[in-house]
Parts: C-alpha cells; sequence; structure tokens
DNA sequence: TCAACACTTTGTCCATGACAAACGGTAGCA
DNA sequence: TGCTACCGTTTGTCATGGACAAAGTGTTGA
C-alpha cells in the first residue's frame, strides 16, 4: 500500500515505446498495420499512445522472438498464453544448452533472489578464492549467468533483481581481476563490446582468463562505436580484438557490424566473437571466430600462438 | 603500414550510420532534403549509401550539437572549420565550468594519453589512499572525469582512451568502494542510470560518497528500464532513487523519462538527478530535485533526514 | 531591463508503398 | 530415410513527402 504508485502514465509515445521495448518505431507501425496490434489510441495531435497492457506484452513478444518465435504465430495471442509460452520456451532452451544446477549455484540465486547482496557477494569472493579464479569463471560464473537469465526469461527473477546479481558478480571478478599481475607478453588482447551491448559480464570473464593465460588486455568496457574499436585496436597493436555478444541483441546489427569490424580491421588481427548471441552460431560471418563458450577461450589461445610462432618462423 | 586497414568499407547503410552518429534515421533524412548535407549515394537497391567522410562529419556535427550550436548553423561548413569550432566551444565550456587543470590531474590526463594504464591505475588509487575516497572523489575523480570529457571533445582524446581512462577509474572507485562497510541506517538509497546513459562513473562517484555518510546504498548498475527502477525502488523500500546522466543524452528523452518516472513513483520517494546533463539546470522537471554537482550530495543528505526525523515527529 | 509576441528552426511523427532476406514447407532424388 | 533445390510467405527495413509542436531567436513596447 505504502509502495503504491501514484497513478501512473495513462500511455507512452512510440518513441517511449521504442526506448522500453527494442522495438523500432518501423516494426510497431509495420506490425498495427498487418496484424492489427498493438492498437494504440491517438492522443490530441493523432500521435499513437500505447496503453501499458499493450507495452508488456510488447515486451513478452520481444522475448518469446529472441526465443526464436515468429511474430506472426504469436501476436495474436492473448498475453496469458504468451506468459505460459516464455515458460516453456526457457525450459526449453535450459534442456539443451546448461547443466541441471547443482546445490551451489542454486544458493547463489536463492541469495538474489532474497536480495541479501551482501551475503551473494561474499558467497562469489569466498568461491573464488577456495577454487582459484579460473575454475570459478568457467564453473561458477559462466553456468550461473545463464541460469539467472534463465530465471529472468521465465519470470523467475525480476530485471532490477538481474542487475543486483549481475553488480555483485562484477564485484567480484574485478577485485579478482585487479590481483592478477599484468603481464606484457603476446598476445595483446583488446577487449570491447558494440554499441547497443550493456552487458559486460560476458567481457571480465573473458579478461579474467585471457589475464590468467598470460595475455596482456586492454578493456574498453562496453558499449564502442565500431570506428573507435578500430582506432583502438591501431593504436594498441591488439593482436585480437575480443567481442562479447549477449543474446538480447539485434542479429542483424551483430552479423552487419562484425562484418564491417572485420572489413576495416588489419588482416593480421584475430577477430573473436563470444558470447550467447544465436546469430554466432547459426551463421558466423566469414573471418570472425566464434567462441562458444569461455573453455574455447584456452585452446583457441594455444592455437593463436601456434600459428605466430609458425608464422614467425616462415618469415624469419 | 603493418597496422593498415585491407581496404575498409566503401559505405555504410542508414542504419549503420545511425548507429555510429547515434542520429536517428529521421534526423538523416531530414537534413538530406532541408539542407543538402549528407547526400549519400544509392546502392543497387536504391537504399542511401554514406561515404566514410560524410560520417566523419556528422560525428562531429553531433558533438558541436551537444555542445549548443545549431545543425542550420554548421551543417554547410566544411570538415576543416567545424574541427577548429570545436576546439573553441570546448574551450569556451571550460573557462566557465572547470577549474584550471593543476599539475596533478593533468599528470593522469598526460598517463591516459599515453596509455599507461597501469601507472595510472596504481596513481590514482595511491591518490585515494592519500587523501581520502570522499577527496578523492570530490577533488580529483569528478575535476578529472570533467577534464578527459573536454580533452575528448577537443579531440586531443580519442574516444578509446576516454574508454581506456573510465575502465581504470571504475576499477579504483569500486576497489575502494568494496572496503566501505555496509551501513544498516536509513536513507535506502537505490541508484541507477536511464536505457540509453551508458557512463557508469557519476554513479560510482555518488555511491562512494553515499556509502560514506551512512546510506545503505542498492546501485543497479547502467541502463535500467523505466518500469524496472519501479520495481527495485519498491521492492527495495527505497527512501531515494538517485539517477546519473551524461551530457551526451537526448534532453527530451531524459526530460520525458524523469516526469515519466516522477509520477510512477510514490510521492513519498525522493527522485535525485545529477550529473551533467544540460536540460536538468535549464528545466527541471517537478518534483525531481537535482543535484548540480557531488559536493550537493552531503547536504542534501542532511536536508533529507532533517525532513524525515521532522516528520517522524509530526507522526509520532 | 524585462516580458510578450511573432517568426524560424528542427526533430519527430504519420501514411503508404516497396522489396530483399529469412523462413518454412514440399517435391525430387540418392 | 535423409538431403538438397526450389518456391511461396513472412517480416523488418527502407523510401517519399507532408505535417506540426517545441524550442530557439529576434523584436517591440512598457
Amino acid at each position: 500500500m505504502s509502495a503504491q504508485s501514484s497513478r501512473g502514465p495513462v500511455s507512452l509515445s512510440i518513441s517511449a515505446v521504442e526506448r522500453d521495448t527494442g522495438l523500432s518505431k518501423d516494426t510497431l507501425r509495420v506490425w498495427e498495420r498487418r496484424y492489427g496490434f498493438p492498437q494504440p489510441r491517438r492522443d490530441a495531435f493523432g500521435e499513437r499512445a500505447y496503453s501499458i497492457e499493450e507495452v508488456e506484452k510488447l515486451r513478452l513478444l520481444r522475448r518469446l522472438m529472441d526465443a526464436g518465435h515468429r511474430p506472426g504465430k504469436i501476436i495474436r495471442q492473448p498475453i496469458e498464453s504468451l506468459q505460459i509460452l516464455a515458460g516453456q520456451s526457457a525450459t526449453a532452451r535450459r534442456s539443451v544448452a546448461a547443466a541441471p544446477a547443482d546445490g551451489e549455484l542454486q544458493r547463489y540465486i536463492d541469495l538474489t533472489r532474497n536480495h541479501e547482496i551482501d551475503a551473494l557477494r561474499g558467497a562469489l569472493s569466498q568461491a573464488a578464492l577456495r577454487i582459484g579464479l579460473d575454475r570459478f569463471v568457467m564453473d561458477v560464473a559462466a553456468p550461473l549467468n545463464h541460469l539467472v537469465g534463465e530465471a529472468w526469461a521465465r519470470g523467475q527473477l525480476e530485471v532490477f533483481e538481474e542487475h543486483l546479481y549481475t553488480e555483485s558478480m562484477q564485484i567480484v571478478l574485478r577485485s579478482a581481476l585487479a590481483n592478477i599481475p599484468r603481464s606484457n607478453s603476446a598476445p595483446r588482447v583488446l577487449l570491447t563490446t558494440f554499441p547497443n551491448e550493456a552487458h559486460g559480464l560476458g567481457l571480465l570473464m573473458a579478461e579474467a582468463l585471457l589475464a590468467l593465460d598470460g595475455c596482456q588486455c586492454f578493456s574498453l568496457g562496453v558499449q564502442t562505436p565500431l570506428a573507435e574499436i578500430v582506432r583502438a585496436a591501431a593504436s594498441q597493436r591488439a593482436d585480437i580484438v575480443a567481442l562479447s555478444f549477449s543474446a538480447v541483441l539485434n542479429p542483424n546489427q551483430v552479423f552487419d557490424g562484425l562484418v564491417e569490424l572485420r572489413d576495416r580491421l588489419p588482416a593480421a588481427t584475430d577477430l573473436w566473437a563470444g558470447g550467447r548471441c544465436p546469430i554466432l552460431q547459426r551463421r558466423p560471418p566469414q573471418g570472425v571466430r566464434v567462441l562458444g563458450e569461455l573453455a574455447d577461450i584456452p585452446p583457441e589461445l594455444v592455437r593463436w600462438r601456434g600459428k605466430r610462432a609458425s608464422m614467425a618462423q616462415a618469415s624469419g
């Protein structure tokens, strides 16, 4: 009762909906034209005014499309069936990709759900110290991220709870990273993400593994414009540019961006792409090395060092 | 020579330009219609294909507009005059807003420019230890951020160098934050930014000052959807929702977002907005407390606690 | 000096048409 | 059965051109 909102806005403009759902204005208009949904009322100026319910359904549709559904098939269903469908597809995805959650991982999830942030942070730190950073990243952080993402997709975790978790994990990873001595040896790896990508955990996990393996890492954080990635790679003389992608990104933008980046980078620079973005597996752009999971990093580094050694031999 | 790009793409699509410049497709088209710039050639399908030079000029125009220029006045000028203008306007802004850089701050800038990341990080950490976190935040971090932003606007610092700096400062602030014992006392402060906001340093600096002053902070990191901020505030029973804004945000989106958020939050919840976004000073939305600088945080906290105390008295 | 008013600039919205790329199903073949 | 080639359908994005509110700029009069 005390936490009740005053009354809330009656409706949102098309740009507000674009911001909230990630669906472009064009898409919103064309859906209305083709499918009759959403059907926003018009304000005094004849501009679309979307209801909260419509936006909620649009957000759900967006999620389902990320999970592989197609708009035409699902857009006419009432929001209740969509919610059920969302639960199903999340379960389906889990059975394919993730190992069943063991007790430890479940405990972290529970802490997150109960908002026991300090306890979560402490438990994660301890785990990292106990089993070592590399195993922590591969056996705890990565599967836990995945579980949290699923719990979110299933509606078992609010978005802000996921943010709280992310913040905690980030703190733990960063403090662990701070204790790895900086290397001066090859390869020099530039780490960052595309401008739309807000998730930085993948980057941190990759940086941890790379740094542990003796790479010299330069992280630009998230959201570096494409042109700047090119500049940074040149200026820092990067051997490898490593990008991280989450599942929520627009597949076309990811694909086009990678093709363009590959084109603008020197041919001698490796371009590595990792993360849970479906397009990477389905249709990897030419000249881009796709790493399906973090465990691929060490062997890939071995490969790179081997290639480098043989090239040095050939030219020397 | 060795770091030369293979050949680079000849042209970019309108959506690529939107991504690279932050100018909407609508704006790009209407500029072409009205001003005759940009004037992209058309590809085989009749779609706009922008040249690299056009995009470079567009990016510069965008910067100048953020600095207060209007497109109609500058869009026809050649790129060289614009570059000069960019230097001038940055200088003009500096004389208004920032104290002249003393030797210490300049030293950090130099380290950044020379890419001496480890030295930069070490120097910042030492400074924080030496003068204390609160003074470090207010006397070093805040003005330094400002200087870096200016150096970037003047073209003296590449974007990726700014990213490298940001990453270093973030590491230093986070590790300092980790050592502040968590408080259990009021107020409970929820910290985050709007979805478009990529800069998290302001948030970290604010969190440091709040935590030092005994607040219980919950940071959601950057880019929380508006609806989720509302949910998180309710769930965490936040007394204060604190948002951080950088100068590059779309003023309309900031204003509309704040009005909407204020409307959706309980009246008893304070809404604080800080950062260098011009709209905040020019036209602060009703019911939103604008903090012009970080130094405003402590007195504002005193005010809040006084109000809280008198309310408790009145109701008790 | 300041407020009120009018004019100009500018970003965003709208409607509608078009089309390439991706998808999904089917027929034909090994 | 499994695979490939083909073809209709779906879907997101682009184009055009008209419209208009909001913000900025300049001017007039008290």
